[in-house]
RNA sequence: GGGGACGUAGCUCAGUUGGUUAGAGCGCCGGCCUGUCACGUCGGAGGUCGCGGGUUCGAGCCCCGUCGUCCCCGCCA
């Protein structure tokens, strides 16, 4: 190409730059060929604009448009013409433009593309995959990964501005114990031993803290070897942040305008502050601790129909109200009755039943629940199936409570077409605070820690650490988007005393706790000032503000759900040499 | 590890009860066409029906196995 230059790109020609000589580059995104007259949309990321070539003009020139196929690269010089009222295209912003065309380069040509430019979407993932660097090209993605790059240029900004450092971490690491599989990267220097790569950079930014940053922040990439999901891959990208010296209050008031940052830069305002629930109110209104908030809460009414026996004694009667879906067929509330049953739950669906039976408990409940005429309304208890169960766990409130969430959010999914409440672009964000401590391992028969063992405990529970594990609560809160958890974060363990008194309610023996987590233990030895931080899920941010189900679509080269690279192969098998430096042989099958 | 959906032309899909030569739209190739913008129009090429096995006179269709993609459960401190 010479020394030829750019002097538009194909989105930013307009009416007013009539006149002016032009230098577009840019991918031939359709051509229509009228004979002696040949239009050319060409396309760059920033838009399409329409070249026109005329054979009575430059017949030379013509020849060489006859060569043109679709995705051939392209430059072309010539001038920017008007169009006249009736060829003015409305669809495109350049459309009231044209270049005339007077010279013509073919940068490169391609072979005919495995699918069409078009914006529409469904095209089979797999050859998206394979032929990603095509599917990138097409608009839908170029607008999901120029946002992500948006939001993440507005959250350095914001971070930036309020005093935090972007700091680096390893990512050739230690193992850590518990949690996700770690992925494995085996050192050739010291042959049978392996790095791991980190599932978060948790415990190097609270030694950043110790190092006295006292506001450090991260865009970083985060491995986890788990089964994939929609919204989980393989790797994917945290916002992490930590300071010290922090009120969880803090942490929220830091975290909230970030977040309408980079809501904003996708051209969406949101009012501060967002709403907050503690986990058990989050459990008792909508028996999930990422409440969904765009559907009403629902709410428990045992104490309206004493001794009536609708669930067992001491157990929650929930009372769900879904807006707006009208009365439905007996075969439909039949499928909600059996989806609850699934669940472990007693479904009453006959509200004219129960309005007969219980006629004035069933008037506070409409009055408690705030039901409207055309709602739909169903009281759930505990079923416990054929056999009578008592619900499972050391907090079996809160197992029918979150059968009874389950079982609102499914019937709001199910009627979305009726009441709309489920709209992608409504966010409502949501801190949930004051989480649990430890969750049961029915498994292992022993406590996990519900966030990770670092997080600190409220002064006043902390007796309960080996007492009363089900209910000690911790600084522990998670940022949620429309029943997604966006973010998660703590206060941390500062002192040393408290970590392994921690450490041991987890039945982690001091020595094991020395052994994996010795080096964090020492450095809290020396000084460690209180801190805490979050972490908030950049893939999940920009696949919500994105609109997108999936966080393949924000994600340049994201993994299949069983963690290969279509495009590259990967992960693939590496030559006998290789493995044998790594002091690595294979297991026969 | 378990459950479900899907796999037919480059792409999106149809294919009846198992029955002759497997179709359509878009795309692609060739011709015509000076105001198109999903250009139009005439003609043409293009198939390992994911793969392997079985049943059958005969399989895209039925059965078994296998591979791949997607969704969900388990898992994800």
């Amino acid at each position: 190409m010479g020394d030829l230059r750019r002097t538009h790109s194909c989105g930013e020609l307009r009416a007013s730059d009539a006149g002016k000589r032009a230098i577009l580059m840019g991918w031939v995104h359709r051509r229509r060929d009228l004979g002696g007259l040949v239009f050319i949309h060409l396309r760059d990321r920033e838009g399409v604009t329409q070249l026109v070539f005329n054979e009575s003009i430059d017949a030379e020139l013509h020849k060489k448009v006859e060569l043109l196929g679709s995705e051939y690269v392209i430059a072309v010089e010539g001038v920017v013409k008007a169009r006249s009222a009736e060829t003015i295209n409305p669809s495109i912003p350049t459309g009231e433009v044209e270049v005339a065309a007077e010279r013509l380069w073919i940068l490169n040509e391609s072979r005919t593309p495995p699918f069409p430019m078009e914006e529409s979407i469904d095209v089979n993932e797999e050859s998206r995959l394979k032929y990603r660097y095509v599917d990138l090209r097409r608009p839908h993605m170029q607008r999901n990964i120029i946002l992500r790059s948006k939001v993440s240029f507005a959250v350095r900004q914001t971070m930036v501005e309020r005093g935090f450092l972007e700091i680096e971490t390893p990512f050739m690491t230690r193992s850590t114990p518990e949690g996700a599989r770690d992925y494995l990267v085996p050192s050739r220097v010291n042959p049978g031993t392996f790095y791991a790569l980190p599932q978060s950079p948790q415990i190097f930014k609270q030694l950043l803290m110790i190092s006295g940053f006292d506001k450090y922040f991260q865009i970083v990439r985060c491995f986890r070897d788990e089964d994939l999901r929609a919204d989980r891959q393989p790797e994917f990208t945290q916002i992490d942040i930590e300071m010290s010296f922090p009120q969880p209050e803090q942490i929220f008031e830091m975290v909230e305008p970030l977040v309408v940052a980079a809501t904003k830069a996708a051209g969406y305002d949101l009012a501060m502050p967002f709403p907050r629930l503690t986990y058990a109110q989050a459990m008792r209104s909508y028996g999930s601790d990422k409440p969904d908030l765009r559907i009403p809460p629902f709410h428990c009414v045992e104490d309206l129909f004493p001794g009536a026996g609708l669930t067992p004694e001491g157990l929650p009667l929930v009372a769900i109200r879904i807006p707006k879906v009208g009365p439905i067929t007996r075969s439909q509330s039949d499928l909600l009755r059996d989806f609850g049953k699934e669940k472990g739950l007693r479904v009453f669906g006959d509200m004219k039943r129960l309005d007969k039976d219980f006629p004035d408990a069933m008037v506070a409940v409409r009055a408690r629940i705030g039901a409207q005429e055309d709602d739909l309304l169903m009281l759930a208890g505990w079923g416990g199936g054929a056999e009578g169960k008592a619900p499972e766990g050391h907090l079996p409130e809160y197992t029918v409570l979150q059968a009874c969430g389950q079982l609102r959010l499914h019937t709001a999914q199910k009627y979305n077409d009726k009441h709309k409440l489920l709209d992608p672009l409504n966010f409502q964000f949501l801190w949930v605070l004051d989480f649990p401590m430890f969750e049961w391992d029915a498994e292992e028969n022993r406590w996990n820690a519900a966030h990770h063992p670092f997080t600190s405990v409220y002064d006043e529970d902390l007796e309960k650490l080996t007492t009363d594990p089900a209910h000690c609560r911790s600084k522990a809160y998670d940022l949620v988007l429309n029943g997604t958890e966006l973010a998660s974060g703590s206060i941390r363990i500062h002192r040393r005393d408290i970590q392994s008194k921690v450490f041991s309610a987890l039945g982690f023996s001091e020595e094991e706790a020395k052994k994996r987590f010795g080096f964090l233990l020492e450095a809290l030895e020396y000084g460690a000032p209180p801190h805490g931080g979050i972490a908030l899920g950049l893939d999940r941010l920009v696949a919500l503000l994105a609109g997108e189900t999936s966080i393949r679509e924000v994600i340049p080269f994201p993994k299949t759900a069983k963690g290969t690279d279509l495009m590259c192969d990967a992960p693939s098998e590496v030559p006998e040499k290789n493995l044998r430096d790594l002091g690595i042989s294979l297991r026969k099958k």
